[in-house]
DNA sequence: GCTCATGTAGTCAAGCTTGACTACTGTTCG
DNA sequence: CGAACAGTAGTCAAGCTTGACTACATGAGC
């Protein structure tokens, strides 16, 4: 599973209303241009196969005042709701080694409960430790280590992977546990989405982090 | 880019010539059904697009002995060889965080000399060293990190992964310049392909790290 | 002697991703 | 003024990935 569609439905229920370029830009505001998949054609697409599925109403618009084609504003349904709940809970437990799905994760941690996260973290690191006990056995068999040559070298990557996953998650633990941020229902929420023609201070047009070629 | 392109040639420069159905079993002895790409389906496909592509020379040959339809074997033309050594420079100097690509990577590092490998991976030293500083710049604008609420936190991630890796980089330096593992023209190579009929000794049908769902 | 599981080898449709492209409007600057 | 550029909004074809499926052969167990 990709990031795609939990950065999209996300960034939609933020606005609680949103067409495609807002979406666009918000992602690109968070910088998830540049450590996900987060590129216009993934997103109209995530937005139409979504709302065939049901996981968003759209609405058509007459095109805007700022030039360019008609719009289409989605909304997330009840379905849409649950699913990204779903697939927020989901990434934040999963280890499937792709941080992108992680950090996009991230982004709406504070919509959960503290409670909740904090369970889910804890959950995290648990599979983190199931996985690392799985990769060195499925890496020692009968005829012991040595036989691997280099081979073992990817072993070593992936503890290597694991430890630093699980030493970060407990890192958040703790500082979620010592009240950092505002979570649903502590009051005050946190936006963080560009408001209707408001500029995206971030975007320099220079080039960034995961930048290829 | 994704790993499958490497994996399969790869494999299929192991061997000398190889069909589909021995490029996925070789996979599945790597355990790289597990943490990458490499499905059925993905095989086949990138062995016929990079046949289209002049990268492999395909013989039709005779159904097998051993039933199923009849099978096709690829062999790298020198346009493959160079793509292969193309994939695998990048792979291990590219910080991506695409752990797959990788570990790809290091499946094949000993077809390389030493000396390569070891000015490829300081290379990557550098390259995951200046993505952590263009990550602290991108989230630290003007206005001050205090801004960044919990967003932060995906900061924080991509710095704990890339000291991580970066720290993965060095330890993996350290035993190449100490001498470990039998790199290209040091004679007696490691194969680590299954021969022809030889049964999988990993494959214990058992679930693995990875496995989802 | 039959059936069922397993192994061999590969195909296919549906969905996803990528990068380039369209088409229009505002703004800036010489 | 007019050309160039940046911004708004989205489309499209080509390629890639996924998971389920086909078809045949062999061997194990009843």
């Amino acid at each position: 599973m990709s990031a795609i569609r939990l950065l999209v439905l996300g960034a939609v229920r933020r606005h609680g209303r949103a067409h495609g370029y807002q979406v666009r830009n918000d992602l690109e505001y968070w910088g998830a241009h540049e450590w996900s998949n987060a590129k216009p054609g993934s997103i109209y697409h995530a937005l139409k196969q979504m709302e065939k599925q049901g996981l968003l109403h759209a609405h058509e618009i007459a095109p805007s005042t700022a030039g360019g084609p008609p719009r289409t504003e989605y909304e997330l349904t009840a379905k849409g709701t649950e699913e990204f709940f779903r697939l927020l809970r989901g990434s934040l437990t999963a280890y499937d080694q792709k941080p992108d799905v992680l950090a996009a994760a991230l982004g709406f941690i504070v919509d959960l409960e503290r409670a909740e996260a904090l369970t889910l973290l804890r959950e995290r690191v648990r599979v983190i430790q199931d996985w690392r006990k799985a990769v060195t056995e499925y890496y020692t068999p009968a005829e012991g280590p040595g036989l691997l040559g280099h081979i073992g070298e990817i072993m070593n990557l992936w503890i290597h992977s694991a430890d630093a996953g699980a030493e970060w998650t407990d890192g958040l633990i703790r500082r979620l546990e010592d009240g950092a941020y505002s979570f649903a229902g502590e009051g005050e929420p946190f936006s963080g989405v560009l408001a209707e023609g408001e500029r995206n201070p971030y975007a320099t047009g220079e080039r960034h982090p995961g930048d290829e070629r």
